[in-house]
DNA sequence: TCCTATCATTAGCTCAGCTTATCACAATCT
DNA sequence: AGATTGTGATAAGCTGAGCTAATGATAGGA
């Protein structure tokens, strides 16, 4: 494919992306003449047309949906250039995007901003909230840079990297206090509260009470740790929250928190990126300075 | 990284691959100042030195390493654009780099060329045999299309296609014929005659006999298959070969062949390439056709 | 000390690729 | 039907990125 450039994929993959010319030049920063005339030129390399110009709508091709797949891989390789030279650039400064996982960000997110911001001043933190499963396809698409969640994820593409484990503790009402605490199999018999379906602490939990996939029971859905705390207040039922989570969540609940014997469920809190992220080297520096905070918060717990 | 150009990159990759100015830029068919502007121009984007201009000798500087690491794997997506563009022109047609590991070549190649050239005439096949570490690092640098060798090999970046399964068969001295057939265990007290280290093969007729790594014992070595089936034939030792070479090796060698009883060691044979190959669908094709001859052959024998 | 190999610099030219202006076409409205 | 509007293609002209050829600068080796 010689000839290709890379301004060619930027403006296809404009193209693609807004389904019109005139926008995705504009988008381009270019005239509309000029982007039809560099997706032209990419139609005489492949023989074919990319694009169906129909009436009033613009439609990949078959091929055109192919090149549109290896064009973002190229553009995506590109953009890591960015980050080979920041990473040779001393110490990490500019945009870091971070996503993180709700079970995770209202508690222990304070605790990360602080301590990168004190060690890491030139950086600049952009923070995004999301389940795993939209965390690590924005990885994956580039749109984020690193993402700190439950391990773990088995994505071959992503390096993880460890934090911490962290204990899971039962919430009852506080008419329950002093009462045995149940194991894994008596739970199966109380209306256990969990949140909706994507949340990773979801599937953890459920896993811990060993419920199969298919066998419906007594079950209620909150949206957040901090919903199901209050509904446990209010005595529909129990739940499991994560350590990090008994501070700030049962404060105020009238609820009853306890420990399980062992074997103790527990999630293992690291982070994940590209594994092709040049930035591979800063990003364990920076995981190096939240897993310190993370386990001295833990002890002081 | 945006003014960033592949031309750059290719310029980059012949620098650092000549370790010379004047010859890359001869190797790009352009003039040594065009290709050092292009370099510094890269520098500039980097704001640092890419290669160290060394008395006598130019060397790639740890970011440039670095980028070259990048650009290959830039380049390569970029290549695999070519190869789009065949798969969207109709049938398989053009230049097809097979790899092929030794312990098959000299018994299936004959077929595999005879079905190709019959069933895809416009296929233009370019031959490479070479053990199976080397094949996937040719693979994987975009040196190579397509290698026939033993599954699995389990490298996540290539897609494995089974053909078939075959067995190994017992050569042993025309002397020892009708004498029983020794079982894995047995086998360990023989002089066992084998490949030498790389070949896959070597590495599967011992985990056969079921020897640990590091035991010291009788070994001898050869350097193909006919060479040691000759070996065996001179009284010194037996080998393991598998069932397709039966006909070629030992019709000429003074040697008793004998199945194993069950569980016969086997070995799957199968195609590997690129999951990122654009012509994976052609190239399932061919494995089926492939597979087609493979079993037929294999159900003559 | 001079020679040779090697990369950098300079001057000048050419064409790829941009912009603006305009055309061609089809869908929708009146 | 005829007018209008939204859209992409085409045309003409300009500008600068990137090439070549010629020359300069520098460091090893004879």
């Amino acid at each position: 494919m010689i000839g290709l450039t890379l301004k060619q994929l930027r403006y296809f993959e404009a193209l693609a992306r807004h389904q019109h010319f005139g926008r995705a030049a504009e988008a381009c920063a270019i005239s509309q003449p000029a982007l039809s005339l560099q997706i032209k030129e990419l139609e005489g390399m492949f023989h074919a047309p990319l694009v169906e110009r129909g009436a009033r709508q613009v439609r990949l091709t078959p091929i055109g949906e192919r090149l549109l797949e290896k064009s973002r891989q190229i553009l995506l390789a590109v953009e890591e250039l960015d980050d080979l030279v920041r990473a040779s650039q001393g110490p990490l400064a500019g945009r870091l995007r971070l996503g993180i996982i709700p079970t995770v960000a209202p508690y222990f997110l304070p605790t990360i901003i602080a301590a990168l911001s004190h060690r890491l001043p030139e950086l600049d933190l952009e923070l995004r909230e999301a389940v795993t499963r939209s965390l690590i396809s924005d990885l994956q698409e580039g749109n984020l840079d690193v993402a700190v969640v439950a391990l773990p994820v088995s994505e071959p593409s992503l390096t993880e990297f460890s934090l911490f484990e962290e204990d899971f503790v039962l919430v009852r009402p506080a008419a329950d206090t002093g009462k045995p605490v149940p194991n894994a199999t008596t739970l199966q018999a109380m209306r256990l509260l969990l949140l909706e379906e994507g949340h990773c602490f979801r599937d953890q939990a459920l896993s811990f009470c060993q419920f199969g996939e298919s066998q419906p029971r007594q079950l209620m859905e909150g949206s957040s740790l901090s919903t199901l705390v209050q509904m446990v207040g209010a005595g529909m039922g129990v739940t499991l929250i994560p350590e990090m989570a008994v501070g700030f969540e049962t404060r105020s609940a009238q609820v009853s928190v306890d420990r399980f014997p062992h074997p103790r469920p527990s999630r293992t809190i690291g982070m994940i990126w590209r594994r092709s992220n040049p930035l591979s080297d800063q990003l364990m520096q920076i995981g190096a300075i939240i897993r310190a905070v993370g386990q001295r918060s833990a002890e002081s717990d």
